[in-house]
DNA sequence: ACTTGCTTTGAAACGCGTTTCATACATTAT
DNA sequence: ATAATGTATGAAACGCGTTTCAAAGCAAGT
């Protein structure tokens, strides 16, 4: 394929002057633009974008660090991100890392070595300590809380989320109150285990360790838990569940084996999943599109900018009431 | 940031030494080896890698294009890329184009540039001859059955999987049978309403137009599908539904107005989401995440081996009965 | 008439890593 | 002893586009 040189060649010009012109910018006469446009024509020529990215010292790529896709939360903060992407003429680049260290490393260390511009973390297992190694290298935003940690993040307080909905089950009458959860680890998860030893013990209840569920990111998981449930001894009488999909997945399986819901067992979700309105879900809806949009728009501000002021962006989250809880 | 020619210097030896060290070449005595090492401690060297594409002529990534990704189908799809991807060392850059076909040339556009080595073609909205126009330009992989072009593909058939599905909805005695797609456009979609005309015409039935609901693609469109479903006058007894999630908001709308699944409306999903498993949907299961494993294999050996011949794989379907239908 | 600023154009350096080819020396085979 | 092959090393070209700086000419202002 012809390159600049030898399209300047082709033109009879040089390759500053085709530069120019393919870039749109001025100081070219008429006649030798016009017979820039034609060898590109001819030699059905297109730039090597590598080169470009070498010679600018810029991409406009950003790089997106996340476990796995094929969760409602993980595609629909995704799904957040390339709206904005999209409007800034932006490309996505996906880490998935399954939570491997070494693949978060590997991530960042590609942003070191200028593959793209900056990243987002959706989710991690590596230690802050890693982002701070990184942190000259360009901006990187996590969506998570980050206290009073010197990152770029914007979050959702899973902490005052849990808070909100453990203080409405209280009120509600409930003592016996257990939740659901993805992974112990992390600082989303290990707010919200937080939240629940507080909220417990303000309401003057010992919270017990065998209501924690784990490993819950699915529908089936849902399945698992109304199952462990009831075959307890002593059950919680309310459930907060990290996820519509998996509190779906206990309501629709609780109807099938006869446990009411929520005389026997109040269901409380997250997300405001469409799933939770039509299944009557009660939910702290969470904003994980707007999450997305928040996280691009965040780099997209420091790369035009050059602000490397590292603010911490919260959003807000709603309890919506149905009829599971 | 340090470059190769400032560690060369620090090393005391010549930028082709240091990329042999740098690479894992031989032809390095152990002295030099090691003071190239410690000269890239000191200066806390990285590899551009953009200068590395630009030298070799190729990355370590390949494209996906597709419409969004917060939709199962999709989803599933990248999961089952990605899982390739991240087995071979290959990243995977995102065009989320929305049925865009500026968009979706753009991204064509990208692999002539050499902004990846390969594209995977998810569902798209531009016609064939784009492809065909690019194809010189490196690997491109479409997840549809492409006939008799000569494209690289692997494809469920949705024609053969329609077929099956009408043809046990008509031995189970329905005569008035609808079906619900996403889109009325693209190959799959058109191989679906083939299979529609044909098996009818087979059971000496005469298709509805107006029992075909276009635009359904989320649970929500199952509630609004229902909803058109009762202001019917003379309604299908059966539909065939894409899409699992559209079937569950058809099954749970259906249970909450009181429509007796599948006695007053037999239904058939696509997909065996696990919705369907625990709502009982009979579905067709269509394997979404190995799609995307083998989209990326076939891109992979063609890189690899450099072997042009474009095949097409076709990945076979399963109707699993429940009791919707 | 002279000075300043704008326009036009191209040579060559810059961005940075890989690879090729030449040179010199050492080892092995004939 | 000589030829062939392997080892070690570096200069410089290659991959390809952007940008800078110099030179020349033209227009406008003083």
């Amino acid at each position: 394929m012809a390159n600049i040189r030898d399209l300047a060649k082709e033109a009879g010009v040089s390759v500053a002057t085709v530069s120019r012109v393919l870039n749109g910018y001025p100081y070219v006469s008429e006649e030798k633009r016009k017979a820039v446009w034609e060898a590109v024509e001819k030699l059905n020529y297109s730039k090597n974008i590598q080169a470009v990215h070498l010679a600018k010292g810029r991409t406009t790529i950003v790089g997106v660090m996340l476990p796995y896709i094929h969760h409602p939360y993980f595609s629909a903060v995704i799904e957040g991100i390339s709206k904005e992407a999209l409007r800034y003429g932006y490309q996505l680049l996906l880490f998935q890392t399954n939570y491997d260290v070494e693949r978060e490393l590997e991530a960042l260390e590609r942003l070191r070595m200028r593959q793209m511009d900056g990243l987002i973390v959706c989710s991690h297992e590596v230690d802050w300590e890693a982002f701070a190694a990184y942190q000259e290298e360009g901006p990187i935003v996590l969506c998570e809380q980050v206290g009073e940690q010197d990152f770029l993040a914007v979050y959702i307080d899973h902490y005052q989320a849990f808070v909100q909905a453990l203080r409405y089950l209280v009120k509600k009458g409930h003592r016996r109150i257990g939740y659901c959860i993805g992974r112990m680890t992390g600082p989303n998860s290990q707010a919200r285990a937080a939240a629940y030893q507080d909220v417990l013990r303000e309401a003057g209840v010992i919270p017990r360790r065998q209501w924690i569920f784990e490993g819950c990111l699915f529908l089936e998981d849902g399945k698992r838990v109304i199952e462990q449930w009831v075959a307890m001894e002593e059950r919680p009488s309310a459930l907060l569940v990290t996820s519509d999909q998996v509190a779906a997945g206990i309501v629709l399986q609780a109807g099938r084996i006869g446990v009411r819901i929520p005389e026997e067992l109040a269901i409380i979700g997250f997300d405001n999943d469409p799933l939770a309105e039509l299944l009557g879900i009660t939910t702290v809806a969470l904003p994980h599109f707007a999450l997305g949009e928040k996280a691009f728009r965040l780099i997209h501000h420091w790369l035009e900018t050059g602000n490397v002021h590292r603010k911490q962006v919260e959003l807000p989250t709603q309890l919506i009431i149905r009829t599971t809880g």
